[in-house]
DNA sequence: GCCGTTTTCGGCCCGACTGTTTTCAGTCG
């Protein structure tokens, strides 16, 4: 959950940033976007800083000096920046729209407008289309060409595609190039091994006696629609599904710090330079060097040893502590997915879903589970066939049945009943509480009225949390990536209640959610929230899904102790039961 | 515009590629 006040300013201070780029002002920029980047990271509201330290606590705050908390005080006290608005009278332009396309920057865009009066998108295709681009001042026919290319490219993907979709093409690659002979190491790199919920591009990094043999594979691969350039260090690719693949091949002694520099984040990597040239070192995607000298460069861990820091995972690496943390040898251990001892959160053939309980099970088992939980929508969801009191009794006779079962085989598997029951409009339940009392635990989620106004909408997740026999708050803000925003909430509000109320707040694991997202779980995790991973699985394979609620939690620096379905099944179901004893 | 166990002034992350040029600016990751 974003403060308003510190968002907006982070989106003026890049825009700023962007206007000081196109008119080639120096160093400027990069103090805009740190700006920017610290706001929309700080943990407090800005304006509440401002209220109890005053003008001295903004500029206090490491990253902004007097000028920029003069302009900041400016926004809280008259809600404008002049220096912004009469940038924007200047460049009337959608600088973040029109460089969203590969290729144009801060330059271009300032003399698209000079020369053709374009302020965004659709002017921009208008002019590329009618060809009157090529003909400006240090444009060309091929850069005409690459906008509307850009464009296009825009418009079919928004530019990022899921993590959950472009995970499995990658890895299906990777299993592929390994099998070339002579390929002696090959990672993913980017933000898909930093595990980002959205992706650009994939990376792919080798070490190869052949080369050649590889980018030939490379290029021949199924599902190709386009192949963007060949050469014996990068060739480049599209896939079906619009995404580009990047392949490249680095000598063995310079892997890890390649590995290192493709994984990025930028932040981070920028971050690190800067503690290289502090140890008169330089690092960069070749080695790190001492003058001319070559120092290391092998693995990712000997780069981050001379760094003098602990090796970072990946999905860290976003220049969020982690590099303090793992300078003082303090990194959280982090929770991975062999720690994960069950899922609570599936449906099944009850409620419209596609596969029965025993289905799900044995893909539970198989995937080394000890218990699964079953949560079916209630009543109030009847387009999703919602189960009322009287079905969730016969359920339990079935989980009863099959528990009896499992237990004759000598198993140890265990399946719960749970339920997805819906937050009324009011914050009530949609079930009973003398049903609720009968399940092994309950979830309840926001299924209806997403657009109410911030406070009524934050007090109505509330007044459900209060509830004894509510353990879980699933997919707690309710985005869908790419399609919805979340829903208005007080999410500091929603972490007090649920640290009070002893209410567990999930991290659903289903690609287009991802929700509670990193950086949401490393503030419920701050604020002593317990959490648990689900995957809202509505087929049996997709309780597989689970990974990608796992990284989220490693992104958002979750450890054992913050995930309840990490805990034994015992540990976990006394939790649940302490909320409704209290009550 | 920001910052300081070298500094209150003089630095600020680095290299490759592309397309436009005749030596380089702009963009990207």
């Amino acid at each position: 959950m974003k403060f308003t006040n510190n968002q907006e300013l982070a989106n003026i201070f890049y825009e700023i940033a962007y206007f000081l780029e196109m008119e080639g002002v120096p160093f400027k920029p990069y103090a805009y976007e740190k700006a920017a980047i610290i706001l929309e990271n700080l943990e407090e509201d800005i304006k509440d800083i401002y209220q109890k330290k005053g003008f001295k606590g903004v500029k206090a705050i490491p990253g902004i000096g007097e000028s920029i908390a003069k302009k900041i005080e400016e926004y809280l006290k008259t809600g404008k920046i002049k220096y912004y608005e009469e940038f924007k009278k200047r460049y009337p332009v959608d600088i973040e729209e029109l460089t969203s396309v590969e290729g144009v920057g801060p330059k271009m865009v300032k003399v698209l407008y000079e020369k053709l009066g374009i302020t965004n998108l659709k002017e921009l295709e208008e002019a590329a289309r009618e060809g009157k681009i090529r003909s400006l001042p240090g444009f060309g026919e091929k850069t005409e060409q690459n906008i509307l290319q850009g464009i296009l490219f825009l418009k079919k993907s928004g530019g990022r595609f899921l993590l959950g979709e472009v995970l499995p093409l990658a890895q299906e690659i990777e299993k592929r190039l390994k099998k070339v002979k002579g390929v002696k190491k090959i990672s993913l790199a980017g933000s898909l091994r930093r595990r980002k919920e959205t992706i650009g591009d994939v990376d792919i990094l080798v070490v190869a006696t052949k080369p050649e043999a590889v980018m030939e594979e490379f290029v021949k691969l199924p599902g190709i629609i386009k192949v963007w350039g060949k050469g014996t260090t990068k060739s480049s690719i599209r896939l079906e599904s619009g995404i580009d693949v990047d392949l490249r091949v680095i000598p063995e002694k310079s892997f890890g710090s390649a590995l290192q520099y493709f994984t990025g984040s930028k932040e981070h990597n920028i971050a690190l330079r800067k503690i290289a040239i502090d140890l008169g070192l330089k690092l960069n995607e070749y080695g790190i060097f001492k003058g001319n000298k070559f120092v290391a460069g092998k693995t990712e861990e000997e780069v981050y040893k001379i760094l003098k820091m602990q090796w970072i995972s990946p999905e860290l690496r976003e220049n969020r502590g982690e590099i303090e943390a793992a300078q003082k040898g303090k990194l959280p251990r982090i929770i991975e997915l062999k720690d994960i001892k069950g899922d609570l959160h599936c449906h099944t053939r009850w409620d419209g879903g596609a596969n029965s309980i025993e289905e799900m099970i044995e893909i539970a088992q198989k995937m080394g589970y000890e218990y699964l939980g079953i949560s079916d929508h209630t009543k109030y969801l009847k387009i999703e066939h919602g189960l009322d009191e009287k079905q969730l009794a016969e359920q339990r006779k079935e989980i009863d049945r099959l528990n009896s079962k499992l237990q004759a085989l000598n198993s140890n598997f265990k399946i719960l009943q749970g339920a997805e029951t819906n937050i009324l409009k009011d914050g009530r339940i949609d079930i009973k509480d003398e049903s609720l009392r009968k399940l092994d635990y309950a979830i309840a989620g926001i299924h209806s009225h997403f657009k109410m106004e911030k406070s009524q909408m934050t007090e109505r997740i509330i007044k459900a949390m209060k509830n004894p026999y509510i353990n879980i708050i699933s997919h707690p803000t309710g985005r869908i990536l790419k399609r919805r925003d979340e829903y208005q909430i007080d999410f500091d509000k929603i972490l007090r209640a649920a640290k009070e109320t002893g209410t567990v707040l999930e991290i659903n694991s289903y690609p287009e959610r991802l929700d509670l997202n990193d950086i949401n779980i490393k503030r419920a995790k701050e604020a002593g929230v317990k959490l648990i991973i689900d995957t809202d699985a509505h087929h049996k394979d997709q309780l597989r899904y689970i990974e990608f609620g796992v990284s989220q939690a490693r992104r958002g620096w979750a450890e054992k102790k913050d995930i309840v379905n990490c805990w034994s099944l015992k540990e976990m179901l006394e939790f649940f039961n302490r909320k409704s004893k209290r009550s």
